[in-house]
DNA sequence: GCCAACGTTGGC
DNA sequence: GCCAACGTTGGC
């Protein structure tokens, strides 16, 4: 199994949010970047772990964890004129994009700050902590997994 | 709100 | 296929 960090802004989508929602799950809508998506695509797979990191924010930095529940299928708001994800590009027959449903697992007693990741020599080759990595979604390793959740507490 | 570091688009 | 212009992300 892999392990994954998702990103999304509180103001947004904050695991609060996620964890308010019926039976504690829901779809992670609104992927547009092929990167990102290809590993959803390819890689993500039911039972896989995900860090919940909170972006744009006063703290940013992970605050729980999630569990991929369903694996990538359709994201219907690239069709949805409404939606602010739509996508003018995306067509019933190729709809571009996907998601994958998660589930809440857990929300850290305390956040494990960007800053305190920063600042632990271990996390130096994350690759959330590479200069100019934008990435919403990105691979975290085993030991990086197990380091993160020492630093949690959890 | 600024700006660096990308990614995407589209003219050629 | 190049590359300039533009859009987006996200920390600060």
């Amino acid at each position: 199994m892999n392990y994954w960090l998702l990103k999304s802004e509180p103001d947004a989508f904050s695991i609060d949010d996620l964890r308010a929602m019926p039976g504690k799950k829901d779809h992670w809508d609104g992927i547009r970047n092929y990167q990102a998506r290809n590993m959803m695509r390819d890689d993500m797979k039911k039972g896989d772990m995900a860090f919940f990191y909170h972006s744009s924010c006063a703290v940013p930095g992970i605050v729980g964890t999630c569990e991929v529940v369903k694996e990538a299928y359709d994201d219907f708001t690239a069709l949805d004129k409404k939606s602010k994800y739509f996508d003018p590009k995306a067509t019933k027959d190729n709809p571009r994009w996907c998601m994958v449903d998660v589930k809440y697992k857990k929300k850290f007693k305390s956040i494990v700050s960007l800053d305190a990741l920063k600042q632990n020599k271990k996390l130096e080759s994350m690759t959330l902590l590479k200069k100019g990595n934008r990435l919403s979604i990105m691979p975290v390793s085993a030991k990086e997994w197990k380091i993160i959740m020492a630093m949690a507490g959890a």
